[in-house]
DNA sequence: CGCTTTCGCTACGAGTCGTAGCGTAATGGC
DNA sequence: GCCATTACGCTACGACTCGTAGCGAAAGCG
């Protein structure tokens, strides 16, 4: 999503390989030097191009990062395993997998960082990679409601509030256990997550797994 | 916890005064600039020091950053408020009340983001900022099982596995709300992110934010 | 074929980095 | 009180990155 031609269509258009090379090579290099000694300059060696021409289609280090780590999160899918808890299971695995990458790692935090100062930025953010995540996150809960396993909210209102906050509640579990506890999100920890999601802490955490 | 001296003991002791005045400017920096544009220059001459004092001390942005930032964890308490949902949103309210400031906001993402390629940095977050919060947790844990609100649990490792488990789905949820969704975390939403934490998905939101 | 836009390249001033060197100030040991 | 030791403020330095400008050449569209 860099920035479009200024106008018109006649002339030479741009290179859609060179915007492939340039977000191939922004991960390349989070992988090597992580977010503060990524350069521009390096950026543009690494995928062949001039640095002038990085610097017509992204604004900044900022925003080509963004873009960069968005292509990671085109992968999640919801599948149907035909419960909510195998569903919320199979989603937040796929999404732990995606945080395993060290371009996800120090890429995402960063900006994260950087948008709480830049509103525009998280805009950025919230349209390419948040969005997408959220989705999920609605699309889940209203087929859990058709199977009757969560109750029908009728006030749209309280049922925006609800999907933020498990939005929120996950996601953030994720990340933190990722990259603040630096511990993995595997199986056995996910379904910890799920069975305190669905139960409550009040549920006896069962030695097998299963519900108490 | 900047560098010590050398070794010996004589000499022209370290001022004190200094290190709480660049902890200081470094958050006032933090505020005004935010995490790229904070240069240590910039840090020294608020902080009415030379650049070289300033590298005595500290090896660099990363580590500086994080001891401006612990400090504003030091005043997290855990309040006794009768019962652990009320203890839940006591806690939650001030961790959120920090992570409001904007200096904690641009500057923990941040040396977040640098520890994933720096394991000694990421050592130092635990130490300095995690470890206090997670007492927290398990603090908490203990008097809710000694009230009897939740099942007491003999298997020293299952507990530890369960207090991590907590810590990361409330702390990334407070984190998560407060700097990717950038919507606060008020009264309400903290009462239900408790309801979720103690009772699951499954139980009714009232209106009225009390139990089904 | 001409018009338009992109591309690669080079060069530039500005700013930051982290370090070194120097003279001075503040301690503790004798 | 004197001296060795350490911290401090200041200046200066080479190396690096930034973001931009100017140029000639290349690639499409009508």
């Amino acid at each position: 999503m860099p920035n479009r031609s200024p106008a018109g269509r006649a002339g030479r258009p741009r290179s859609a390989a060179a915007d492939a090379a340039i977000l191939a090579a922004t991960r390349e290099a989070l992988v090597e030097l992580g977010w503060s000694k990524l350069t521009l300059g390096d950026v543009a060696t690494r995928a062949g191009v001039a640095k002038t021409t990085l610097y017509r289609r992204w604004a900044g280090k900022n925003e080509l990062v963004v873009d960069a780590v968005a292509e990671l999160f085109d992968e999640l899918r919801l599948p149907d395993r035909g419960c909510l808890a195998a569903d919320i299971e199979g989603v937040v695995l796929q999404f732990a997998a995606i945080l395993d990458r060290p371009e996800a790692r120090s890429g995402l935090m960063a900006v994260v960082a950087e948008s709480t100062r830049d509103p525009a930025l998280r805009e950025r953010i919230r349209c390419s990679i948040v969005a997408r995540q959220k989705r999920l996150v609605l699309e889940g809960r209203a087929r859990a409601q058709a199977r009757g396993e969560l109750p029908p909210e009728p006030d749209p209102e309280q049922a925006a509030r609800a999907v933020d906050l498990i939005f929120d509640v996950v996601a953030g579990a994720v990340v933190h256990r990722t990259l603040v506890s630096a511990e993995p999100a595997d199986e056995e920890w996910v379904r910890g997550l799920t069975r305190v999601l669905l139960q409550g802490l009040a549920s006896r955490t069962g030695p097998d797994g299963g519900p108490a």
